[in-house]
DNA sequence: TTTGGCCATAATGTCTACATTCTTGCAATC
DNA sequence: GATTGCAAGAATGTAGACATTATGGCCAAA
């Protein structure tokens, strides 16, 4: 029973995930992009049946979720898409904007050549993307862009905690951007072309400016979104209906 | 099979906590005070023996702890405690810096009289048993009031998101600390007594220095371990027998 | 000695069944 | 009309069984 070394082969490439790790990886992307509504009970039956597998692998991955704090846990009563409300935006925005900011400033002290090259990479191909014709597709690629290319700013920071929180937190507007953009169209009288070219010749040019400008880009985003959306916080944890099929 | 809203009963006090809720609890208070030992493989029927339950609850527990960070994943290889390394030691102290710099921050600028009135109580009791005689009970009754202190500093924090990630290193670095203490024994030429009082005085005076005291404090707290702990980085993630009952 | 393949063992991942608990509609009562 | 109690239905939480896969020793070959 004295057991701790790594097996012969643990070091070598993963092996076929699990059905727990696909459904933690599909019911996120669905909390994230609001398929399942903020709030909504997560009845595991329905779920189960809709992933086609057992209801096991999906309670576990409403329990990895339930620690990222994408769910909540009601002991004994099952679990729950974690809410959304302005209180809550305006906390996930306003850690975003400290975490972001040490993440940058981390980065830009330990940025390389190579990270320049990989951050202009990513910038120019956000560039050439950002004015699109508001098809869904081109709206995918922005955001893919976009992610890309905020990441690439803080790619050189090296703190695995860091980047472990600032991911949980990105992905965290990212529901909210998207909750917002089912009801309206984006885009308000705002250059984010300009934002995104000034952020990134300031964090080239390794200037403290940078992180207020980050800061600043990420607090107009989190405005953009009270503004468009005046309905959105109306479903408290209680009462919207929603299907959950 | 539409479904949101909250049940009749469901805002009232919380039921009997569910077998897996408990399992988390005792197996994050395991991992954290080194009962099971860092890299160790979590071997679900042995524990599921130990803790008097099935399996189900014990792989959800790892699974929430997964997310946590305090398990490692390997899909289809089950579940490992997570590893230390003098790297991870000092990636948790140098983010756990700058996260508790800026609860510390916002709760100097929002703190008001009840929370002053709490921090000195905390200090207070503190600052009776920070020198004791060395007993399990002593070192145990002031490690309580030493978390409550710091958690007595930053509680005028209103951001959940800062505080969330500041209770996981707060519980990462004790991780650190009692792997630490099981082969050293604590205490060098240190004034922890002054350090403490001093980071009292500079917060309620919501002095800037605060912070940087803070940060010290920690440094200070990651250097005695890494100077006390020579061979305890000695178990990578591979071999080092350890019991797993 | 080291390398590679084979096999019995043990562990994992998943499913299904069962007991318990919660949910909810309806009737009875104040 | 609002509240309380009850009962049928549904959902949860847990246990245990199953198939599959990884593990670690063994032996043969280099």
């Amino acid at each position: 029973m004295q057991d701790d070394a790594l097996s012969r082969s643990e070091a070598r490439s993963e092996a076929r995930p699990t059905e727990a790790s696909l459904a933690t990886q599909r019911l996120r992307e669905e909390i994230l992009t609001g398929v399942v509504a903020p709030g909504a009970k997560l009845k595991l039956v329905p779920l189960a049946k809709r992933y086609e597998i057992s209801r096991g692998p999906v309670r576990e991955a409403a329990s990895r979720l339930a620690a990222e704090g994408l769910v909540c846990i009601v002991d004994q009563r099952g679990f729950r898409v974690a809410p959304v409300s302005k209180e809550d935006l305006l906390d996930v925005t306003r850690t975003r904007q400290q975490i972001e900011g040490l993440a940058l400033k981390a980065s830009m002290a330990q940025g390389d050549l190579a990270w320049e090259g990989q951050l202009m990479a990513a910038w120019h191909m956000l560039d050439q993307v950002t004015e699109h014709d508001g098809s869904a597709q081109a709206r995918q690629r922005f955001t893919a862009h976009h992610e890309a290319f905020h990441s690439a700013l803080v790619a050189a920071c090296t703190s695995t905690y860091l980047m472990d929180f600032r991911a949980r937190l990105y992905a965290l507007s990212e529901r909210y951007r998207h909750l917002a953009a089912e009801r309206y169209a984006l885009g308000r009288a705002r250059d984010v072309r300009a934002e995104h070219k000034a952020l990134l010749q300031a964090t080239l040019a390794r200037e403290e400016r940078a992180c207020q400008l980050l800061s600043e880009h990420l607090g107009e985003t989190a405005d953009t979104l009270l503004e468009q959306g005046p309905g959105l916080f109306a479903d408290q944890p209680s009462a919207r209906p929603q299907e959950q099929k």
